[in-house]
DNA sequence: TTCTGTTATATTGTACCCAACTTAATTAGG
DNA sequence: CCTAATTAAGTTGGGTACAATATAACAGAA
């Protein structure tokens, strides 16, 4: 109560934290019905864009570690949605190609975005656009901002 | 490829998703200083500000669940921060109460809001109210349209 | 060629996060 | 008063997340 800046209600931080997994819980009772978790199926997303990839390019992609990439896609695997191979180039890579089994999920999971616009935007579809390109400006902005001090701290060292 | 709607770089998801790690990033080198990850933070802002509180009120309040909130409340014991105790009108409630290390660490904190604003939004001050109005406009916006999906969906049961 | 440094993944350890279950205490109904 | 819900925390198990470390393969220089 002394100091405004550290009331939670005031907190930017916590709307984003707590969005973010009620966001989380939005997604589950889908993904569930698919077989994954919302990391599992953001990887699927990369997948089934490019069809295959390296483990590195996918920890790019989705900005995770290989301490959560390594794990998650031996989970995939062994759920029998993708394969892992070693380049025989490059004996260090790891391609990771999509099974026929999780190439056919695509189809279970092309509704699921549309489903959550409506918990996410409005039911209202003219307002959906005009909301979704609102938060997508804003959202960019700010992960822009926030990649860009990251940058900046990381270069005084 | 073939479904726009599954494209990673379409999902407002995956922007929210990425954008909470990149935050937590931002905090982790501060909240360190204090030995305090961001979960034991927000608990503490609580804290700081209701100087008291059951752990159902802490799991509302954060909209933590007691699987989280009851070991997070161990280590924060253990770091000598809080103290826990049953009340003796009801044994089933634990009370969880500041020591006087964990009041005197909200000083240490004082600063820690403004450095992340300046990460999250812009240099400029008075660029920064007004982004920090919009934005939290449109998250309390977005956060709130989620719960009422969510409430909807409980009905349903 | 051999030594050295770098790169690509994987592993380990700590801490969330949540679903499902357990335990103990309180309340309500008969 | 006693038993059957109900409630409040805690525990267990699976899956992220990330720092730090390990391992193996590659690349370059002496």
């Amino acid at each position: 109560m002394a100091y405004p800046q550290l009331l939670l209600s005031n907190q930017l931080c916590f709307r984003f934290y707590a969005l973010e997994r009620e966001l989380m819980a939005a997604y589950r009772p889908l993904l569930n019905h698919l077989g994954l978790t919302y990391a599992q199926y953001i990887t699927m997303l990369y997948l089934w864009e490019h069809e295959e990839g390296t483990v590195g390019e996918l920890c790019t992609a989705l900005s995770l570690d290989t301490g959560t990439m390594s794990p998650l896609l031996k989970r995939l695997e062994s759920s029998g949605m993708i394969e892992r191979h070693r380049l025989p180039s490059d004996e260090r890579t790891v391609m990771v190609q999509l099974t026929d089994k999780g190439r056919e999920l695509e189809q279970k999971a092309i509704s699921v975005p549309e489903h959550i616009a409506s918990c996410l935007l409005s039911n209202d579809k003219t307002e959906q656009g005009r909301k979704y390109q609102a938060l997508k400006e804003m959202l960019d902005e700010t992960l822009t901002q926030l990649k860009d001090s990251r940058n900046e701290r990381e270069q005084e060292r």
